[in-house]
DNA sequence: ATCACAAAACCTGTCAGACAGGTCTCTTTG
DNA sequence: CAAAGAGACCTGTCTGACAGGTTTTGTGAT
C-alpha cells in the first residue's frame, strides 16, 4: 500500500481515494498527533503525483470526517477528537428516515445509564460540581427554555466527559442534535410548574448519585430519566 | 438558511461549507432518500451560484461522511447509512491515540450486551439461524484463523441486525477496525486447542440464548465474552 | 409496434494555470 | 530589544479543457 511519498495508483476508487488514503497512512506512519502540521497541497501535490485538485478534493475530505483541521492560508493540521462526523451521519439517517427517534433514544439510554456509573466511579471533585451546576442552573433559570435545554445539554456532555471514556463522549455528543429536536416536546408536554421541576429533579438524584460515588444509584436515574423522556415522546405522538 | 437553489453567502467557513450546508438541504427539504439523485454538478454550480471546483469539493465531503455515493459519470447518489464515517473516526483516534484499544472494548461491551438481549427479543428465525450459522463456521474451520475473524465479525454484526435498531449496526459496525487489529493477538494467546473451543463455546452459548429469546442469558454471555477479551488482551500487554 | 444497436448528449474525473487574500517569517527600524 | 513592514508561502476560488464512463436518443431491422 503506497506509503507516503510514494506515487499512489488508482484503486477502483479513483485517485482522490488512493491520496485520501496515502494522506492518512502519513498521519499514521509519522505518528502525527492533534496539531501536528501536515505537508502543503503542493508538496503533497508532488509527492503523490496528482493535480491540486486532487489533494484538494481529498483534504477536504478528510475535513468533512474532521481527521483535519483547514484554515485559510494555513497548512491542515491534525485535528482533535470530534463528534461532528458522527453527528452527520445520525442526523442524515433521521432525515432520510432510516433511523427513528425512539432507536436513537434506546441507544441513548444504553450508553448514559453506563456513562452516569462510570462517572459516580471516576469523577473528580471539579467534575461532580460541574455536573451539579448545571442542575443548578436548569432550576434557575426555568422560565428560559433555550437556556433549560442548552444546560441539560451540558450536563449531560459533562457526565460523558467525567466518565473519562471519549468514546463514550463522542457517542453522546453525536445524538446532541436529536437532543435539540426533541426536547421541545418534551418541555412543552410539561405544562405545569411542578412538572417541569419534577424533571429537574430527575436530573438532580443523577447527579447527587453521582457526586456520592454510587454507580448503582447514578446508573438507576439516569434510566428513570429516558424512560420518562421516551414516555412522554410516545404520548406526544410518534415523534 | 440559504435554501436550496439561493445563492450562499460564505459563513466564516468558505463557500465550500456554505455549499455542504446547501446540498444537505437539498436533500432534506426535498424529502430525497437513499437511492434518489442529486442534482448534476453544473446545475448545482449554476443554482448555488459557485464554481464546479467548490460543488465538488462539498461533494467530495458528502460522500467522505457516506451521505451521497459518487461514482465516474454517474449523478450523485443519497446513500443508505453506512458505518464507513464512524468507522473512520475511531481509528483515527486509536492511530492518534487519542482513545485506546480498551476504552473501545468498555463501548463494545456495554453496546453489545444490548444487542444480544434485544437480538434475543427481536430476532426471526432467519436470524437465529443465521447467527447460529457463524458459530458452527467458526468451529469447523477453526484451523484458519483468517476465517475465524471473519465469522467472528459477522457473528457481532448479525446479533446488531437482529436487534432491529440500525444505530447500533451504526455503531458495532464501527468498531470493526479495532476487532480486525486485536482479533489476532486475541487468537494467539489461546495456544491449546481447547482453549480455542472454549471460547468458541461461548459464542454458541450467546447464540442458543437468543435462539431461545432468553436477553437475560443472552446478556450475560456476552458480557463473559467480553470479560473474558479483555482479560486477554490486558494479559499480553497494554494493547 | 418492438427490440437491438449505434450515436449523441450528458456527466464526472483529472489536469493546468491564474489570482486574491490570509499567514508566517525574517529583516529592518525605532 | 521590540515592533513594524516586506516578502515568501499557502490556501480559497475561478476558468477552461479534455478523457472516459453513463444515460438517453434515434435509427434500423424484425
Amino acid at each position: 500500500m503506497g506509503r507516503s511519498g510514494e506515487t499512489i495508483e488508482p484503486g477502483d476508487g479513483g485517485l482522490v481515494s488512493a491520496a485520501v488514503g496515502a494522506i492518512s497512512d502519513h498521519i499514521r506512519t509519522h505518528g502525527l498527533g492533534p496539531g501536528d502540521r501536515l505537508p502543503s497541497e503542493a508538496d503533497l501535490s508532488r509527492s503523490l503525483a496528482v493535480s491540486r485538485s486532487v489533494v484538494r478534493e481529498a483534504l477536504r475530505a478528510l475535513s468533512a470526517l474532521r481527521l483535519i483541521d483547514l484554515r485559510a492560508g494555513r497548512r491542515a493540521l491534525v485535528a482533535e477528537l470530534d463528534d461532528g462526523a458522527m453527528s452527520s451521519v445520525i442526523a442524515h439517517g433521521l432525515h432520510t428516515d432510516q433511523i427513528t427517534i425512539l432507536q436513537v433514544y434506546d441507544v441513548r439510554r444504553t450508553i448514559e445509564t453506563r456513562t452516569a456509573a462510570l462517572a459516580a466511579l471516576h469523577r473528580s471533585d471539579a467534575e461532580a460540581e460541574e455536573i451539579g451546576a448545571h442542575v443548578e442552573a436548569m432550576r434557575s433559570q426555568s422560565d428560559l427554555p433555550e437556556r433549560v435545554m442548552e444546560e441539560d445539554l451540558g450536563f449531560h456532555r459533562a457526565i460523558a466527559r467525567a466518565a473519562r471514556n471519549p468514546v463514550f463522549a463522542l457517542i453522546v455528543g453525536s445524538f446532541e442534535c436529536v437532543t435539540r429536536q426533541t426536547w421541545p416536546i418534551n418541555w412543552r408536554s410539561r405544562t405545569r410548574p411542578e412538572e417541569q421541576i419534577a424533571m429537574i429533579d430527575i436530573h438532580r438524584d443523577i447527579a447527587r448519585a453521582i457526586a456520592a460515588g454510587d454507580p448503582g444509584r447514578a446508573c438507576e436515574a439516569m434510566a428513570r430519566h429516558f424512560d420518562e423522556s421516551v414516555r412522554v415522546l410516545a404520548a406526544a405522538g410518534q415523534v
